[in-house]
DNA sequence: TAGATTGTTAATCGATTAACAATC
DNA sequence: TAGATTGTTAATCGATTAACAATC
């Protein structure tokens, strides 16, 4: 792998991974162009992508799909276990809660935090809600990596400091707010009413 | 607004109208440094996707918030109301089903779907459960404008097409697949493990 | 060899931002 | 007027893609 792979490359590697999953079940072989046609991007865009895995396809016949996946499993990084964090366990934290797509790729829910004492003390999705007090103490404990804010905006920025402050470097924030944290942390934002309000911006724009 | 607003700006203003909520209970106007602040982004960016509005900030001064709210609105065509139907009650459309921004921002859900025998009928987040067969009629009944699908990855595509062929030209994907649309059909995709693994990219890539 | 497809270059396209004249 | 801040230009930066030599 080079050194510095570019950001968007990065954010299409995970959507590679999972097509190619598909594709194992059919053939052993897939050149550029089919990846890139159920990918939804152009084959000159996927052969750029997986030239920074220093991936080696074969002229004339295309890429080895299982080598590919073990490529770009490691890459992402999907080779290591990491622990994650929840904190909020409402209406969204209980969903991630349940979702066991999290052990697919080699992610393990270890606590599922919230401030809520009627919520404490009680199992959603398996896991019991703690409260909010031992965040710092089961983040050390338990070498959270990822902490997954899924809290009213009010909350998010608060929560974020404290999973920062623990070392938690990488976080995906589900409440609608932009956080600020340091350089060197890691934040992606996943916020419904934005998706929803950039499909109504095109809606209601003639044409475009 | 002028004809075309590039892709990255639109993905901005739904942010910047979030911003300007909390701004607004402080002050009355504010300047494209302080809002790029808590947007994170640049300001000469903000001052520049804000032109795309035909916004009129005062120079000297700063824009006023209210004034500019209600322009992020309007571009955004907030101020229309949106029917929208979810497909699939599982975790994830159980959680979607009960929250309660929808209507803040002028969405209606009508319909909530699944395949599911044994939840058809049953109530969630206010929403009857509906059969799935009644798909076609009731995004043609209720003019749904945007279809969220919440299913698994195996039923997304099909649910999709259904959509798409009753008249829906906006979805939100949350299903970990691809969806193929017709052109003018447009998806927007919201996918738990891919987060993820960009986090873990970047947590297990020496620096970057 | 002929056909297919990669890996990479170079051209293009689009998005970001520094800089500054305009002006409140 | 002096200070602040916009709106916009032009420079920069980065990402996409057409094109093609390399080669299986």
């Amino acid at each position: 792998m080079k050194q510095s792979v570019p950001a968007a490359t990065v954010s299409r590697l995970p959507i590679y991974l999972r097509c190619l999953k598909d594709l194992s079940a059919t053939q052993e072989t897939c050149s550029s162009e089919e990846l890139a046609q159920i990918a939804g991007v152009n084959s000159a865009q996927v052969r750029k992508d997986l030239s920074f895995l220093g991936s080696q396809g074969t002229r004339g016949v295309g890429y080895d799909v299982e080598e590919l996946r073990r490529q770009l499993r490691t890459a992402l990084g999907l080779d290591t276990e990491y622990a994650v964090a929840i904190v909020g366990a409402g209406n969204l934290g209980s969903a991630l809660s349940n979702y066991d797509g999290f052990g697919t790729w080699g992610f393990e829910v270890v606590a599922l935090f919230d401030t809520d004492p009627t919520k404490v003390g009680s199992e959603v999705g398996g896991h019991e809600v703690l409260p909010i007090d031992q965040l710092e103490t089961v983040v050390t404990q338990r070498s959270v990596a990822i902490g997954i804010v899924a809290t009213p905006a009010g909350s998010a920025q608060e929560v974020a400091d404290r999973l920062v402050g623990a070392g938690v470097r990488s976080i995906l924030n589900f409440a609608p707010t932009v956080l600020q944290v340091d350089q060197g942390v890691e934040v992606r934002r996943v916020d419904l009413s934005t998706e929803l309000q950039i499909l109504t911006f095109h809606l209601h724009t003639p044409a475009g």
